[in-house]
DNA sequence: ATTATTTTTTAGGTCTGTCTAAATTTATAT
DNA sequence: ATATAAATTTAGACAGACCTAAAAAATAAT
């Protein structure tokens, strides 16, 4: 079984995985998980060894079959948990991570199935990134970043790149949530910041934050 | 902050002084943690040394307030999360401990609070267990083991001493769960076994298993 | 009270998962 | 192409949490 460090391990490498696709550096892991290259090369070796990543000196990691379907159980859970947390306990969506990062490790089949029932099924988190479902299916949907939008293009706000707590709160500050219907009314052509309309209630708002939120193009 | 390790410690004093109200020996909580004597010697200088226990060699170890109130916290956790489990996941009562084990160590103020909140505040666990409040006091009520009623007494079934999955089976089997109430109609000489009546239904039930159930007189 | 037995502690070792410092390999720049 | 810089791995160490075997203390038995 995996202990707890191992599968953030592999969390982490499926993470900055998806959008690479090519396989990922000792440096990238140190940084992402706050820890010393040296440990990470440790890491890695005994992961290898058990079969959760291919790994080669120097070249860098990927998942094997076994690591990606471990990953995507933690993720499956960490989610779940975090739509919990908003659904019935009433956390913001910036204060669900920290939490769910705990109960994501929690060992209970019964648990997690009983879970994904009591929640209804849900295929989306608070963030809007998809929930791995019982047989660890991703459901997909075209998903584009607001800041590659034209001039009167319009979408349906699904998901956040970044989900800082800073981020979120300033989405709050907007009343741009998931679901929101968003329209690009102008873009300034000297720094591509853009006025937009979000259901309806004109906001002026920086190309970082057009450059972390995903619409839905209608 | 403390290890899982030490709030297992911390609980297990906690759960084999209750009674005693003695110091709890080394061989005990060994017995009781699934580990060796010299493991506990281990762990409880360390304990004493950032003052949780009190403990002097040979003499066995009590907790200090500051590890009467860590063990509470923990306990609190265990039970309201038992009752969450039971009461919306439609896990039986006979289930939901080894899970609780897990979730009681997770760390979040907020997600205990919405959680006793979200559940309404309850008093009891699935077992009968008073839930500490979140001033971790404990609400008591009298409560006497059923093999120490006399014949023509009667109770309400508020509690188990055992609470192994084995125990919790008969005791389903027999339809009796907290709340029920129970008289007792007879009690044979030969082995204090006794005929009582569940909720009008008679039954016939051994010693040891009135030995571990706890009722409230009427 | 002195031996025998049980309990508890100490000493020394292992396994994880981390670290620092040094060595090695790969990438970059002239 | 060779020197320099950056990334990565190895070596050796440490803390937490456990273990076995041996020593020491407390308890029980004669």
């Amino acid at each position: 079984m995996l202990s707890r460090s191992e599968e953030n391990y592999l969390k982490a490498i499926f993470h900055l995985r998806t959008d690479k696709s090519s396989a990922v550096s000792t440096t990238e892991l140190a940084e992402h998980l706050n820890t010393k290259p040296s440990s990470v090369t440790d890491m890695l070796q005994r992961l290898n060894s058990n079969k959760w990543v291919h790994y080669r000196k120097y070249k860098g990691v990927i998942l094997s079959r076994n690591g990606e379907q471990a990953a995507l159980k933690i993720i499956r859970k960490h989610r779940l948990w975090e739509v919990f947390l908003v659904e019935h306990l009433n956390f913001n969506w910036d204060e669900v991570h920290e939490v769910a990062e705990q109960l994501e490790h929690i060992q209970s089949e019964k648990l997690t199935s009983s879970l994904d029932q009591f929640l209804n099924f849900p295929k989306y988190d608070p963030h809007g990134d998809p929930i791995p479902d019982a047989t660890l299916q991703l459901s997909r949907r075209t998903k584009k970043l607001l800041s590659n939008f034209k001039r009167e293009e319009c979408g349906v706000c699904i998901g956040v790149k970044d989900s800082s707590a800073d981020f979120l709160k300033v989405l709050d500050r907007l009343s741009i949530s998931l679901g929101s219907e968003i329209q690009i009314i102008d873009i300034e052509e000297f720094d591509q910041s853009m006025r937009i309309a979000v259901d309806g209630q004109q906001k002026y708002i920086s190309t970082k934050i057009a450059s972390n939120l995903y619409l839905n193009p209608v």
